[in-house]
DNA sequence: CCACATAGTGAGGTAGCCTCACTAATGACT
DNA sequence: AGTCATTAGTGAGGCTACCTCACTATGTGG
């Protein structure tokens, strides 16, 4: 990620981002690890449990929404899920209304372990986030809001 | 990256931060291809020409000096050279003090393209931080280097 | 019925990193 | 001077997190 010149204060902002954002991966994969989780694999798990919280008793999202969510293209959605799948985190089931569609959802093991790490994480205060006090935890989320895709 | 879970100023501080990077890496990537220039090449040019300025008249950098400067493994510091050796942006010549070593610097076609990528962006506004004000801009520099690597 | 859009995935690919192992060179210590 | 530990760079191989394109099957609207 190059620097982005311009003014003293915004000269190295597009630097800093990335470091800080390496180092937020660094955290995670660590922090996954002895789930045998990566980032990615643990992301979209958390966006099936958020479904499932949010619309109880539904049978799973479309890959189509999974990739949404994701903000990354179906094809990759399929990528991730093929690997939840083999470890039996997620199933794939028809969609009843549509037979082009897929429906996925976290498997009981899978549901066991998502909340296994966020227990584990809890246990631990927030190892990267935590270097910054609340005050600036609310200002990066705000700022951070205005920086993501349109 | 994972949604980090915590308090709703905090929840979904790494979706978001996942999200902006992604979207600054993309708009690298537009701004970069007209000079058929990834980002990561782009950033080992900065680095090198950053050197220059700094200590003028010096034969450029050692590897070991780009992977420090870049925070990147030195094997992956020399995948990035030889890129853009490829392209005769950089050259590699050897350390007349250690012979061990390698000083790589830009070659005049590299500080020429450099030079025109930048000015191309001055041209510009800066795409992507140009959403923040400056205050914003001087926050997000604060915060965001309290989070790089220690 | 037909044209077009949608859903998911096979095939293939890139970028940006990494670890390990190896050879050659250097520096520190005895 | 000799020995050993460290350093520098890179070959070999690998992983993760994405991507585009093309294809088949299905659905929708005129």
């Amino acid at each position: 990620m190059p620097s982005s010149p311009g003014s003293p204060a915004q000269g190295d902002l597009s630097d800093l981002f990335h470091r800080a954002f390496r180092a937020l991966r660094h955290s995670w994969v660590q922090q996954l690890a002895p789930f045998e989780l990566t980032p990615h694999q643990f992301r979209a798990m958390q966006a099936l449990a958020k479904s499932s919280l949010e619309a109880p008793g539904t049978d799973g999202l479309r890959l189509k929404d999974v990739a949404e969510r994701l903000h990354i293209a179906p094809r990759s959605a399929t990528e991730v899920i093929d690997q939840l799948e083999v470890k039996e985190l997620v199933m794939r089931t028809a969609d009843p209304i549509d037979r082009r569609a897929t429906l996925v959802k976290l498997t009981p093991a899978g549901q066991g372990l998502a909340d296994r790490v966020r227990a584990a994480r809890r246990g631990h205060t927030d190892q990267y986030f935590g270097r910054l006090n609340a005050s600036d935890r609310a200002e990066l989320a705000r700022i951070l809001a205005q920086l993501g895709p349109l």
